[in-house]
DNA sequence: TGGAGGGTTGACCCAGCGTCAAGGTCAAGC
DNA sequence: GCTTGACCTTGACGCTGGGTCAACCCTCCA
C-alpha cells in the first residue's frame, strides 16, 4: 500500500493537490490505517494519474470529473475536443512567440501593415521622424475608431501621394525649420493647400468624414504647436476663405471678418 | 479621443481588464471629459497593446509592469527570457498531446514502459488478462514505491522468465482453471516452486527485497483469492516447510507444524 | 525519550479578471 | 421634452487550483 506522499510523488502532483482532488470528490477518499493515514492502491495511482493528464492538459477538474465518469464514447469524444483545443492553444503561443519578436524588434503592433507601409513612404520622401510621430499617432486613433475602413483610407492616401503636390507639400515636414514670416515657402505651401482643396471640393470629397469634433480640434492643435510655420499658412487662408486644417472648410462668406 | 470601449475592443481586451490594469497601476489613468468618462489617446492604445503581448504571453502583470518599465536591454532580455518560456510550454503542451492520445488509446500511463513490455512478454506465454490485470496493479504498486529501481527488477524479471521452469509456472495462470484437490498440476507447481526457491537461497536472493508488510499481506491475500488453486499449493510447500508466496521463507524448524 | 520526518485537518491567500448591482450620461427618435 | 438603449461609473463578490501557514498527531530510530 502506498501513503499520500508516495502516490503523489509517483503520479508527480503535489500532497496538497492529492487532498484537494479528494476534497472536490474527484478522487475518492481511500481507507485510513488504525493511526488515520491514508492508504492507496494501484486504482488510485491510475486514477490520478488519469486526472494529472487532462489536468494538465488545461481541463477544468470538474470536466475531469464528468469525463473519468462518462462513457468510453463520451470520454473519446471529450478527449478529442480537448486535443483540438491543445493545438488551438499551441498555435496561439506560436502567434504570440511572433508578435513577441516584433515587438522586441520595436515594431510598432498598434498599426495596421497598411499604415506601416504608408508611413515608411513617407519617411522615403523625407520627412522627418518627429512628423512621423505624430502622423503615426493620429493614425493609431483613427485605426482604433475605424478599424475596418482603415485599409481602404491609406489606400486614397498613397494616390494622393501620387500627386506632386502632395509631395511637395510633405517635403516641407523635413527637419525643424524654424519659418519666419515672410519666409516665401509659406505662400507656397498656402498656395499648393488651397489648390488641393480646390480639387477636393470639385470632386466632391468635402464634408463628413466621420471623426468627431473633438478629436479633430486634437488634431490641429497638435499640428499647430509642433509646426512652427503652420499657424502663418493658416493666416494666409483665412483670407482667402478657408478654415481649418485636418478638416478644412470653406468658411461660409458672412462670417469671414 | 477615444472612449473606454473603443480602446479595449482595438486592442482586444476588454473593458474589465482596462479598468483593472488602472486598478493596478499598470496603465495610468487618463485624462476624463466633463461627465467623468474616461478618455484616452494614442500612447494609451501602445500601451495597451503592448501589456497585451506580454500578457497573452502568461507574463504576469507585475513582470509586465517590471518590463514596459525597464531599460531597452532589460526589455529585450526579460522577453527573451519569456520566449524561451513559451517554446517550453509549447513543447510542454505537444507532450501532454501525446500523453492524451496514448491516455485514449487505453495505454497504461501508470507504468514505465520496461513493465509494460514485460506484461506483453507474460501476455506472448498465454497468460490470461484476468492475472496479468493482478500482475499489472502490482507492478504499479511496486513502481510507485521505488521508480528508480523499477527497470533493473523488470531486467532481473526478465531472465528469470529465459528460465523453462518459470515459463511453465506462468503457464498455469492461463484461462480460469477450477483446480481441484488431487489434481497432479498441483504437485507439479509445488515442485517447480520448490526448485525456483532452492536456488534463489543458494544464490543468496532470499530475505530484505524492501517492500512493507502489509503490501506482501495484500499481494498473498489476493493471489489466494485469485487463483484457486493457490491454496492447495501453499499447504503443500507448508508441508515441505516453506511459507509465503509473495515473498517466500524458509520457515524455521521450530515454528513447523 | 526525544527529535526528525512523516501524516492530519482547517483556514486564509493569490492572480486576473467575470459578473452582477446600482446607478449617471449621451445621442437619437418621437 | 421624454423615452429608450447603449455606454459610462464605482464597488463588491466569485472563481480555479491549489500554496502556505498553523497546530497537532504518529512512527521510527538512536
Amino acid at each position: 500500500m502506498l501513503t499520500i506522499s508516495q502516490l503523489a510523488s509517483y503520479a508527480g502532483v503535489t500532497v496538497r493537490a492529492v487532498r484537494h482532488y479528494h476534497k472536490v470528490g474527484l478522487l475518492p477518499e481511500p481507507e485510513r490505517d488504525r493511526s488515520g493515514y491514508r492508504t492507496y492502491d494501484a486504482a488510485a495511482v491510475v486514477r490520478l494519474i488519469r486526472i494529472r493528464t487532462l489536468a494538465d492538459a488545461g481541463v477544468p477538474l470538474a470536466r475531469v470529473q464528468e469525463l473519468l465518469d462518462a462513457s468510453a464514447e463520451e470520454f473519446a469524444g471529450g478527449v478529442q475536443e480537448i486535443d483540438k483545443d491543445l493545438r488551438a492553444e499551441i498555435r496561439r503561443l506560436q502567434d504570440t512567440r511572433s508578435r513577441l519578436a516584433r515587438l522586441a524588434a520595436g515594431e510598432h503592433l498598434a498599426l495596421p501593415q497598411s499604415v506601416v507601409g504608408y508611413l515608411d513612404r513617407l519617411r522615403g520622401l523625407g520627412v522627418g521622424e518627429r512628423y512621423i510621430e505624430l502622423e503615426r499617432d493620429a493614425w493609431i486613433m483613427i485605426a482604433a475608431q475605424v478599424p475596418d475602413l482603415i485599409d481602404s483610407v491609406i489606400a486614397k492616401k498613397h494616390e494622393e501621394l501620387d500627386d506632386p503636390d502632395m509631395v511637395r507639400l510633405y517635403s516641407f515636414f523635413t527637419g525643424e525649420p524654424d519659418w519666419v514670416a515672410g519666409d516665401p515657402r509659406i505662400v507656397e505651401v498656402a498656395d499648393i493647400l488651397e489648390r488641393l482643396m480646390i480639387r477636393a471640393v470639385e470632386a466632391g470629397e468635402v464634408g463628413a468624414d466621420g471623426f468627431d469634433d473633438q478629436f479633430v480640434a486634437l488634431m490641429d492643435s497638435t499640428m499647430l504647436e509642433s509646426a512652427p510655420g503652420a499657424e502663418l499658412v493658416l493666416a494666409i487662408l483665412k483670407e482667402r476663405g478657408w478654415s481649418g486644417w485636418t478638416r478644412i472648410e470653406r468658411v461660409p462668406a458672412d462670417r469671414l471678418n
